[in-house]
DNA sequence: AATATTGGAGAGTGATACTCTCCAAAAGTC
DNA sequence: GACTTTTGGAGAGTATCACTCTCCAATATT
């Protein structure tokens, strides 16, 4: 197909596609003459996940960059997959303050998790710690631990659910479910949220 | 204290703190003369809740002001408030396919919760499940369960621990836990995935 | 022959979030 | 009381991001 109907089936304007294979988000079309290319249904299909990761996941697009480079790398094996996967997800980790670094290895070892020590989560979840405690809302370990629960089962679910064999199916699954995973549970659990707040303090429907 | 102090304990430069007070982000200070004006506790406060919003939570300058236009509010019953907080939180609710939203209404009804028909968190769970829909990799019902029932976990301890008796504390509270909560438990998760993965495909520690 | 589309590259745009410069008034310092 | 520093206020400037537009010559299509 041309670039015209590319643009159709994947939603996504002419001069975007254009902008998209020149900043490398995009594999070039197979070339047929000087002045047309020829794409296929993986363009379609890494075009949508380009545009689900940037509308829906949030994600920056030299995020996007980094996470579809970890995608196409042939020689990784599951083992560090993930981590590798979400390394390209998640954003520069903060400076952290001693305590709440010392509380997330705590939890992580009362979990029974195990965990890179270099991971990048450590350090990201440590900075929300101290966020929070910066505007005088510290979570108790009681809330803490009904996280990493529920954090535990959520992800045992994910990982079972993870489709095996095609290593390259693989990672793009566990980049879509992380980051598109993740605005299904914020919408879920707001809406848990509400429904909560409904029971106890009144009906929350209108009037 | 004066803006140069106010500025070295919530750790935003002066040049932040006047855009901020032009952007209507921070009340201004108490005014001594033309030239002068008194800053005090409540601004610390706010400024780093605002810092900790943008850096922390990801919102933008707009949505944070739309959260702290609902913190002052004074005429907000307890009644409500959760889903006018989440409303000024969330981004604008995208189109959805009407299998999505009948899912969501199914998912809804299927937990028992109580949630208001307009509720944009609503739309915007429709829009994330048509995303996955769209990249080809759609959550089954079981994923969706597993997430919902953990969802409602973290959400009944969030409401149980958020404090009642002054009404602004509150609405702050709802604030700062569901915008600093949703990056917690998003580390988590990815924490827990890692774990996870090592457990069945390796130990994911480097060699 | 006339019209339309393409790849490629560069320039332009609009939004966001600051950051810098300037000023005159006031406050603190010696 | 002269001098230096700080302040509030407003405007202009800057950096980044994610496009979007314009132009071109080479092809395709009609």
């Amino acid at each position: 197909m041309w670039i015209a109907e590319l643009s159709r089936r994947a939603g996504v304007p002419v001069a975007t596609i254009k902008y998209y294979l020149r900043e490398g988000l995009l594999p070039p079309g197979e070339a047929v003459g000087a002045t047309r290319s020829r794409y296929d249904e993986t363009h379609v299909r890494r075009l949508r996940l380009v545009r689900a990761l940037v509308e829906v996941g949030g994600l920056s697009l030299s995020r996007v960059r980094d996470v579809l480079a970890e995608v196409d790398e042939e020689s990784r094996e599951l083992h560090g997959l993930l981590g590798a996967a979400h390394g390209a997800l998640v954003p520069e980790p903060p400076v952290v303050s001693a305590e709440s670094k010392e509380r997330v290895d705590r939890l992580i070892k009362d979990q029974g998790w195990l965990v890179y020590e270099g991971s990048v989560d450590r350090a990201l979840l440590a900075g929300a710690l101290d966020a929070l405690v910066g505007v005088g809302h510290r979570l108790d370990d009681e809330v803490l631990q009904a996280y990493a629960q529920a954090a535990q089962q959520v992800a045992d679910t994910d990982v079972a659910h993870l489709p095996v064999g095609d290593r390259s199916r693989t990672v793009e699954a566990v980049v879509v479910v992380t980051a598109l995973g993740g605005p299904v549970l914020l919408a879920l659990r707001r809406l848990a949220q509400q429904s909560a707040s409904a029971r106890r303090y009144g009906t929350n429907l209108p009037s």
